[in-house]
DNA sequence: CTGAAAGCGCTTACAG
DNA sequence: CTGAAAGCGCTTACAG
């Protein structure tokens, strides 16, 4: 059935057919209805690659995942916790603005072509990249491809210093480092002076945002930072796991809390701690970041930061969208703040 | 940049381009190599809208995911432990096999028009149900639309006797069954003769699988049905959560084993257990079905049924590519075991 | 081996 | 208000 067939059977042309879809307002409410009649009849859908090609919009964003350094076998991408939220919320706030999502997942450069592809060979309107890191000449290839593009949680003034501030570009993040902060400076007021970090992904910006927060916080307080305090993270279970587990084995004196830069790792320590019976939060405050599902499901139930996936996700699908349509160029930036959400796992330190 | 572009720039006919491209044979090494060079100094992709008018496929698959009786506001989709699994997966599958896909969530019946659409305005080549509910119309409804299409987890019994199952059409779905009958032996094999059950939502068909094993389980025993052990859940933690705290405060008999049909709800179950002070596994034994991640973060670590997830989504997959190659309507159905991984949350009862 | 031409199914000036 | 026509960027018989 194609709009041909739709007009024979209304009696009119193509042209008309064309006008009612597309809400044209010079069509009589007569001629209207009986087109419409007509299409509702045969369930008729104008093919959308014809569309596209006669120079409608595909009503199709792209979502990018981009998860490079994660091990092969092990957590994929959505059942990554940080991910999989980001997933949800992007293709909700899309679908209820009638746009279908084209997703794609980046575990290697060279799947970026693929990204690359959606956007030259014109699938999708605009993009969002979700996870990026710390890699300017790959944003800055993207953003060459003049389509519109939203970011999700970069460092803005990389962009600004390369002056890629001008494109069809967006910039949502989020507060991590006064989150981070926040979470520190908990602990600290708990009586904590001995505080130890679980590092993100350091070529991400929330790795480094959580770090900074950690070591400027500690400064401020004049609180000593230990080096054997700081474990090498890089967002996954296993390696925090790992990390503590070395720490424990090396015999040396530990911290009374811990600030980790997610969740996931955050409830490794705790499974790690608690395997060599020290207890979590009566020997050894954990506080985590992202608030993911598990974080209040777990015993004892994590402190964590907070982070508004799903207004961030909204903003980002919104800000795509409103950049297709608008015809300027424009460079915009978003950042939501992240909050504390105490529970169970921190408490002053033993005396 | 247009085919036209690069014929013009390589000297040749826009012909000899889309030759090249789409890997003609008939074409000498040299005259190849000449235009592969102007495409590749030109970054040039075809037009997808384009070839995809022309009559080449859309290298695009879609996925839907039904999720009617969610709550309003609560759990959506990615965020749902049963659905994250199934999207990574075939979006893995997918993109590694060089496909788009196209994602889609259904909260209601009328989002369905939206899953229509995308068969019907040819958006992709063919499509993945996870989720469906019991309706055959809405099968029947969608297999009309003869585009090869692949459901997870359906009533094999009622597409064929709805004679549903001469199209463009695979089923793929695990043996909750035999899992769950599974699940269920073990607890008996433990000791437990009073077994309470956690319903799932019983117009999805794995959700009437595991209660159906459970019943015939419990009755091949000759063990006791008691009515007030069937708690009506619906897969969703909140219910589960209230119907064991309703249960507890109706102050009668417990049993010494719940199966639930599914982790989340088993969880509830272990806190809603642990607030009132029954210890599980030592007073009460928990079996959950689907093995997400948190069954085995949790403590006591969960029992629970495995469900093949990468293989049933990397099997869908590659039927759907399968369907779209193929001329011949087929019917296939593939069925993937589901075996019990037993862990800490399930003990012998209490003398 | 290769180009000219028709066709895929739409949309949108253009002309009336 | 509405139809004929051009055009979007490809692919693929067809003819040579």
């Amino acid at each position: 059935m194609r709009s041909e067939d739709i007009a024979k059977l209304a009696g009119v042309s193509r042209s008309t057919v064309s006008r009612v879809i597309n809400n044209y307002s010079n069509v009589p409410e007569e001629t209207r209805a009986k087109v419409l009649k007509v299409i509702e009849q045969h369930q008729y859908e104008p093919n959308s690659f014809a569309r596209a090609l006669a120079g409608k919009k595909t009503d199709t964003i792209g979502l990018f995942a981009i998860s490079m350094n994660e091990k092969e076998n092990t957590t994929r991408i959505y059942q990554n916790n940080y991910f999989a939220p980001f997933v949800d919320a992007v293709v909700d706030t899309a679908n209820a603005r009638g746009c279908y999502v084209l997703i794609h997942t980046v575990y290697s450069p060279d799947d970026f072509l693929k990204v690359k592809q959606a956007f030259l060979q014109k699938r999708i309107d605009g993009g969002i990249i979700v996870g990026t890191q710390k890699d300017i000449d790959i944003v800055r290839e993207m953003v060459g491809l003049d389509s519109p593009l939203v970011l999700i949680d970069y460092d803005i003034s990389e962009i600004m210093s390369e002056h890629l501030d001008r494109n069809h570009l967006a910039v949502v993040n989020s507060k991590d480092y006064e989150g981070a902060t926040e979470a520190i400076e908990y602990l600290i007021g708990l009586g904590h002076a001995e505080i130890g970090i679980i590092c993100g992904r350091m070529n991400t910006y929330s790795g480094r945002e959580r770090y900074m927060a950690y070591e400027d916080t500690l400064k401020r307080h004049g609180l000593p930072l230990n080096e054997n305090f700081i474990l090498q993270g890089d967002f996954l279970k296993e390696t925090a796991y790992d990390e503590v587990k070395k720490l424990l084995a090396s015999g040396g004196p530990l911290p009374t809390a811990f600030f980790s830069s997610n969740d996931d790792m955050a409830i490794s320590a705790m499974e790690a701690f608690s395997e060599q019976n020290i207890a979590v939060p009566e020997e050894m405050s954990i506080a985590g970041f992202d608030d993911i599902q598990m974080a209040s499901r777990i015993q004892p139930k994590l402190t964590t930061v907070r982070l508004p996936i799903y207004e961030m996700s909204k903003a980002a699908v919104e800000k795509v969208i409103e950049l297709c349509d608008s015809q300027q160029p424009t460079f915009s930036t978003i950042s939501f703040p992240a909050r504390l959400i105490a529970r169970d796992s921190c408490q002053p330190p033993k005396q």
